[in-house]
DNA sequence: GTCCCCCGTGAATCACTCA
DNA sequence: CTGAGTGATTCACGGGGGA
């Protein structure tokens, strides 16, 4: 199946009526929709059918806290491959991904990079996903543009395609890079809900997340999949988690699918969504019109800092085992918890700066005692049961696998 | 110091105790600078002190199966980074510095990649490690050069040292890439020995290694560690069992403490290492000294089918294991054909003219499909039981080796 | 309703020999 | 160098249908 003819003269951008509480919001057209004018005021929640650097080029520069993008990856493919009992695999073989050389792909990059860089804020970073067909002139671009690099990182599949041939290690990840626009910047990361959510210890920089199927995979009309390339939600939730918070602006030049405006809806940030094709434009707006933000309460930043309590189990919450906003209680009912998006929980009637934190310490200051283990302390009803959230985790484990290493 | 002298017999790696210091070696200046003569034959089992490149341009070309790279990547190199015009970079401080440090990096990288490259025979392959402070920039010049990068690989690191600060995701990983010298090389990839030795499903590009501590992290006489980088020895156990054979020779253009020759000796590879610093060189040929080649016999690589010395379907028929008009079926006997005397099977009930052919187009004619590995398709019954004819296959595979012992 | 088996499928740079 | 023939090769997960 082709998609978009390279060399397609570029769509005028277009704004996709997407509206999440931004009725104040400027239409593109409003300003002008001319080619090189930027409006003074960003639009937001906003899904632009176009080229993405021609559209970021009409986005007002330092406006933007977080982009997260999923470029082409520049696959260079030979012939069609089989699985061992002969089926086809389906291949990324659209025209948007070929590129004429290196040099090409090269110029690609950092024009996009560029634009970007202009759009950013000042304390503003950067994601990019890609795979080792592309990372690494993605990474040297990056640096060669000034952009700092924070960290990069593994994106481990549980379950990636084999290599069916036997000719080389099944390749089981894809690389992520953070960077921020300047060396020096004054970046957002959320280093305690992250390690809160993290069984109290630092997040490090290899993540596991399955691959997207089943059914938060897109389907076309006749159920094939919509979108080749369409990443799981909670590897996006994760990136927001981590380097943006409520209210920031994330703008994605290669929308795809709309997973990250939809995540970025859910978690409460705006979002920029540009798209070249119309097709996979319109889904991704009907995708975002269908996601209901969570409750505000579920996402403020933890209090931050030195004596906050800190503590665990933000997998869970982004493998959709615990919801945010449902409630834990320890055996006996005597207290009460609720679950919120960064795998933090808030005690129920207490005082307010001190009752959000890490399931272990929100455990042993609802009993007043020193130390409490969260994982056998709270617990979840499920089909009128009472469970410790420790079986909640062991069963993520066991759908991961090999997760726990 | 002693390098290699032209033509100078092989050593057996027992007699690694090699005077790297000593004064026969012709200096580079001697070779006439920039086009060093080449010993005709590769030296072995050798640590030479010198600069990676100049060392290098010294061996025969095409003569080493797998060059393992761990670089320097700090872009404070001392006298070791130069710009093209081989003048010397200055402090990294500000935008523009930064940039010619970049360039200058770069140009040392593509130096001893293209070394590297000339030494490596054809179907050699190349393994670099690198963090994100360089690891994009490799990665960038391999494709560049012509390599052909065959995965990306992640060291998942078991034990990272913690982000102190706060700031940024726990750095517990760095990057290997394996590169073919072209594309279109024959390189050695062991997959049946690491799938077997991996619970029988295929190794990932993830590797979970703890980092090199405790007895075996070389110390210096203050008792402090010798060598800021050292790594440990599984994964480059893991590098050697994965891409070469025991006999193979691996060269490691920044030797350091001297982990790849140590672990390329126990596995009874050959190897060459290039150590600018004395210090180090010294440290490393007392470890190689110490290493205890292991048993043959325990380095033996498994039967591998795909290496298996090719049978004919004839030749199972002209030695009697199947007869001629004995009945082929497949595994549920919806399919049939009798065998002919050259080898040749027929299909029953089909068109006469294309219903007699090899065991693998009548299995795809049978089923109506593009290809068909016959010797898995077809079965013949024996005391009543289905055999795929494989299993005859291997029968008189085992005899024949048998003879050929 | 439950369990089990079968089938489909995922960003993939995926043979080798001999005539 | 090209083309044809041989023949080697897959893991985890989700969904649907049958027992």
């Amino acid at each position: 199946m082709r998609r978009a003819a390279k060399g397609e003269p570029l769509r005028s951008a277009r704004q996709v009526g997407v509206r999440v509480d931004s009725a104040d919001a400027p239409s593109l057209a409003a300003h002008g929709g001319v080619l090189g004018r930027a409006p003074e005021r960003l639009p937001r929640d906003l899904v632009i059918v176009g080229d993405s650097i021609a559209e970021m080029v009409r986005l007002p520069e330092k406006s933007v806290d977080l982009v997260f993008a999923d470029p082409p990856y520049n696959l260079q493919l030979g012939g069609e491959l089989k699985r061992p009992d002969e089926s086809r695999v389906d291949a990324v073989d659209d025209a948007w991904d070929q590129f004429e050389s290196f040099a090409a792909y090269d110029a690609f990059t950092r024009a996009w990079l560029l634009a970007a860089r202009r759009v950013l804020k000042p304390n503003g970073t950067l994601f990019v996903i890609g795979s080792y067909h592309n990372i690494f002139r993605v990474g040297a671009a990056l640096q060669d543009l000034g952009f700092w690099i924070l960290n990069d990182i593994v994106w481990r599949k549980a379950n990636p395609m084999p290599n069916f041939r036997g000719r080389r290690f099944t390749n089981a990840h894809e690389t992520l890079i953070w960077a921020a626009r300047d060396a020096g910047a004054k970046y957002t990361f959320n280093y305690e809900a992250l390690k809160a959510g993290n069984d109290d210890v630092q997040m490090r920089s290899d993540w596991l997340f399955p691959l997207c199927t089943g059914q938060e995979r897109l389907k076309d009309d006749a159920g094939r999949k919509l979108h080749p390339t369409q990443k799981p939600e909670a590897l996006i939730a994760r990136v927001l988690l981590s380097a943006t918070r409520p209210g920031d602006v994330v703008l994605d030049p290669f929308l795809g699918s709309g997973t990250t405006a939809a995540v970025a809806k859910r978690l409460r940030r705006s979002f920029i969504g540009i798209e070249r094709e119309e097709a996979y434009a319109a889904a991704a707006r009907a995708r975002i019109d269908a996601v209901e933000p969570l409750a505000e309460d579920v996402l403020i930043a933890p209090p931050s800092a030195r004596e906050a309590p800190r503590v665990a189990f933000s997998a869970l919450v982004e493998r959709g085992f615990v919801t945010p906003g449902a409630e834990l209680t320890d055996a006996k009912g005597r207290f009460r918890a609720v679950v919120r998006a960064d795998g933090t929980i808030a005690l129920a009637h207490a005082a307010a700066d001190r009752s959000v934190g890490s399931i272990h310490r929100m455990g042993a200051l609802a009993q007043g005692a020193e130390a409490c283990n969260g994982w056998t302390f709270w617990h979840v009803r499920e089909e009128g049961r009472l469970h410790p959230i420790d079986v909640l985790r062991a069963r993520l484990r066991s759908e991961m696998g090999i997760a726990a290493e």
